[in-house]
DNA sequence: GATTCTTCTTGAACATTGTTCATTTTCAGG
DNA sequence: CCTGAAAATGAACAATGTTCAAGAAGAATC
């Protein structure tokens, strides 16, 4: 007995343009930013009316929302794929991944951290969550490199540490601001995590 | 002999409007978001036509602008009066000054690091140097504080580590994710300090 | 004070873009 | 095939940024 739902015919047509539809937006973000993404450009971009756009996503926020919580899962996945054996390396490799992964896609990064809602509707719990996930992934290998801390000091450092890194490369990556070469904040990102990890007392061992 | 341009009656009329149109923008983008400003609001509100606002302003980017450039001149205003007397108090002085700051008008922070221009014009320049500036503010004390240091590296270690506490701040009060409690925020703010300034050498001594 | 010239102001019209919905098309099940 | 439900369509609408010809206001000259 089939567990999974049989995709009919109509079911398949569907998925497929809501990919496309995805696919497109998220390469107009990418490559024009979220204030380029157009309805209509996504809509003659998928070969199907506007209509069809919000039978999908129900209004365009909804689009957008659906680039940012891919994008939150990707960079989880990037970010899980960090070597976990070394939890030092594991911090230092969290870091430069966080970089990499925000060097190659500035646009929907930013999309992620800036977009705001129509009038006051809250930003979608889920979403949110995901990235408070990824933020607390840096929480393992703290545990692991200060077994006498308390778990809840851990939780709060992790997010501490990753929020500093994120400001550090959100802000270094900004080419609206004198960019910072890319290769020098790799550096910038590796001597701040090395002189904190310094500060809570470890070997940076490097 | 008066060095100074004297200022006509038409002078004064467009400076105190242009100052009004200021005023409005400025507090709806504080109280309801950059999102929800609209220029037949802000000319309602002023009292004048939209043709004004675009005379005064050139386009809508150019009010948003403006707001922003007092913004970050309010914000370096505020950071300038923190006491120089310790150094190491001073950079306290300026994260929780930052925090402050940036917890009475997040909005307005947030036009300023979250505003997009239309196309792909630049961000103004001078904005931008402000911004540099201000995130250079913990220059000199540190350099007090590390005697012995390059100076190009106490350059950027100003800039990476005010970039970090934007990060812990911008994200900590960021209500779209589970808001930390501000008065937790503050702690957060000074113990990562604390720690960074003790991977650094130096007595935290408070 | 009248005249002229310059500048500013106005707001209707236009352009762009998000949103809706009555109509048409599609198609699975009978 | 027929039929009813679901989906797709795109014209129309709404909200909002932008322009500009015409008029008003003020300065300059006489």
């Amino acid at each position: 007995m089939n567990n999974v739902q049989e995709e009919s015919p109509r079911d398949q047509k569907k998925n497929r343009r809501r990919f496309q539809i995805l696919e497109i937006a998220r390469g107009i973000i990418a490559t024009k930013g979220l204030r380029s993404l157009k309805v209509r450009d996504v809509a003659v971009a998928a070969g199907c009316s506007v209509g069809s756009v919000y039978n999908e996503f129900g209004d365009f926020d909804g689009v957008i929302l659906t680039v940012n919580r891919e994008t939150v899962q990707a960079l989880t996945v990037r970010l899980r794929g960090v070597p976990a054996e070394d939890p030092i390396r594991q911090l230092y490799g969290l870091a430069e991944t966080y970089l990499e992964f925000f060097a190659e896609h500035a646009n929907l990064l930013r999309s992620l951290f800036e977009h705001r809602m129509e009038d006051d509707r809250p930003y979608p719990d889920d979403i949110l969550q995901m990235v408070m996930d990824a933020f607390a992934l840096m929480h393992a290998p703290l545990e692991r490199v200060l077994p006498a801390a308390d778990d809840v000091k851990v939780a709060l450092l992790s997010r501490t540490l990753f929020s500093a890194v994120h400001g550090i490369i959100s802000l270094g990556l900004e080419e609206r601001m004198v960019a910072v070469p890319p290769q020098m904040l790799r550096q910038q990102v590796e001597q701040f995590i090395d002189v904190h990890l310094a500060g809570l007392g470890i070997q940076p061992a490097r």
